[in-house]
DNA sequence: GTGAAAGCGCTAACAG
DNA sequence: CTGTTAGCGCTTTCAC
């Protein structure tokens, strides 16, 4: 990026410039306290080795690190130990980190959390293009990573390349198969939702669905509706969002047998469809209810929907990886559960 | 985390189960394509060396490695290279990446497109205490990070450790002495909001502002908003926010001479003074207008506001950091305009 | 208890 | 043009 459009620019050289002064490195600090290069990184980083550095010296070293201001070097450390204490976090769709889609946001704080919990370090991915065996920049990350938090929608060249490589995945929200899963009950939410709707009375169902989507949780989000629905002898229109989505609206309300109550997939697509129907004129819940999916808190906070723990799946996907650079097996499968969220919208 | 509260969870050992074998090893590759490390090593990191190979062995060795699967290991690189490619993102005030706090969100997502523009990756750190001496993990990181972008409202014992350490920091948003900044003209910013309510007739305004910051860029906006005031000859009265903010509000609305505009350091805080208006039963911005400044898209549509490319900053903050890296100078500062945005408060 | 030495996997000299 | 070599800074046997 260019600076030219910024206003003011000082150039004075910045202060804290380069200094060609390397820092201290671990013999230096040895050979300084008057010690092996072998006490100290003992004494540092206490392993449990079976070796025993006597207090005294303990102290020395401990005391010269501080003034000296010694810290490790922590990449030749990685390479090493052949492990760098660092999870990465890749989603394969959507916007990475926004407003609009408060997801992603909620997804990267659990996994904050678990990063914190576990004193890993977080390296983010931006989205990258699918572009056919072009290597993305996950690619580039042989040794770099103790493990990977994936959010994919559907398998690909690069998932495909995942199942097969020696690095731990974890998928949250959609299932790809080969990896471990973590996530929310999508049946039980579904009907959840149906139960409340049939006891409230509501008749005409149209349930609101994303062509483009092919993720595993939205699909089961479907199905189960429907077989709930069919349980409890409510008939259900599908309809396939398009785009714009005012006109089919439209059509769908100017019916005879319009439906009196809309549920959509996800809490995103449910805002949209609340207000196009309102720039349609009508009043939601009063002309017809809606419901969504997912209960982001503070995102829609008027809309009967279904709270799923968003944040605890990517903090619960942490956890699993961090069990497993320890050796241990892992659930193939998590699922988290979900509730009922009453707002105004139904 | 434990996972008592997951509803199902199947016990079955994970598909990418830990597999014994290592990753593939530059020596091994070469060996098998009977070349020399060097004559790989070349090849594949495309470096500017001197030294030519010959475009059938090149090919060999991509083929090769295309068949093995080979993948260089990063933090061998990094450690014989001395930079890892690495950029961090540290705050130290404020939520991390929140929904409701959309300006943390904005800032990662202008590091995100900075990153790759320079292709650099990310790593993330979470918010960490500032308590005394205790190594925050920041500390953790020497040599993992070739430069990292601060957001700090005030200095302390971390970012002075920064000032001292050689490791390239660039601050964004708020200045902290002996580091270089790149920030919004916020003095530009107060002077166009006083231009314009003064041009639209309002003369009793109220500054709100956060006693609790000690912002170096919400204190320019203060003293800025002030000072053109004055050049206007309009009354300002700083009323310095307190919590609960209503019965302050509900007393200044009673006087007589109460305001016609309430102008808010930040748009957050702005929103809470409209809601909090709206409850007391005041309408905005008919009995009185409201301004913030921030304009993060999206997220207070219908505000007066200053438009502030804080996704700009951030992205800016990534180039200079780039650029440092390849040894040249960097601006001590660097200020990107604002400007107004119209809305319906004010 | 301590210190020397062998790598982790890669890059960049340098001599062939 | 290719191969050998010497590290990057740290951890971890293994002798002493």
């Amino acid at each position: 990026m260019d600076n030219s459009n910024s206003l003011k620019s000082a150039s004075i050289p910045a202060d804290n410039a380069p200094s060609s002064e390397r820092p201290l490195t671990m013999a230096q600090l040895a050979k300084h306290v008057g010690v092996s290069a072998s006490a100290v990184s003992v004494v540092l980083s206490n392993t449990n080795s079976r070796i025993k550095v006597s207090e005294t010296t303990r102290q020395r070293i401990l005391e010269a690190a501080r003034e000296l201001n010694y810290r490790p070097n922590v990449v030749a450390r990685s390479l090493r130990k052949q492990h760098t204490n660092i999870i990465g976090f890749y989603k394969s769709y959507g916007e990475m980190i926004s407003i609009e889609y408060p997801f992603a946001s909620t997804l990267v704080r659990g996994i904050l959390a678990g990063c914190r919990e576990h004193k890993k370090d977080l390296l983010l991915y931006g989205q990258v293009e699918m572009s056919g065996d072009n290597a993305p920049s996950l690619e580039m990350l042989n040794g770099q990573l103790d493990g990977l938090v994936l959010y994919a929608s559907e398998p690909n060249a690069l998932t495909q390349r995942l199942v097969e490589s020696n690095l731990p995945v974890v998928t949250v929200a959609d299932e790809i198969t080969g990896l471990p899963c973590v996530t929310v009950d999508d049946e039980l939410g579904s009907r959840l939702l149906v139960r409340y709707l049939a006891e409230k009375g509501y008749r005409r169902i149209l349930y609101w669905f994303d062509p483009n989507q092919f993720s595993s949780s939205l699909v089961k989000r479907q199905s189960s509706y429907l077989k709930e629905a069919a349980h409890y002898g409510l008939k259900v229109e599908v309809f396939n969002e398009c785009d714009p989505m005012e006109p089919a609206l439209k059509m769908i309300m100017a019916r005879k047998d319009r439906p009196d109550v809309i549920s959509v997939y996800c809490d995103e697509e449910a805002h949209f469809v609340i207000q196009a129907l309102n720039a349609l004129g009508f009043q939601v819940p009063k002309d017809v209810a809606v419901t969504g999916f997912d209960g982001i808190p503070g995102s829609h906070p008027d809309l009967t929907t279904i709270r799923a723990p968003w944040k605890q799946v990517s903090h619960t996907a942490v956890s699993l990886l961090a069990q497993r650079s320890e050796k241990r097996m892992i659930p193939s499968q998590t699922i988290l559960p979900v509730e009922l969220l009453i707002g105004k919208t139904a």
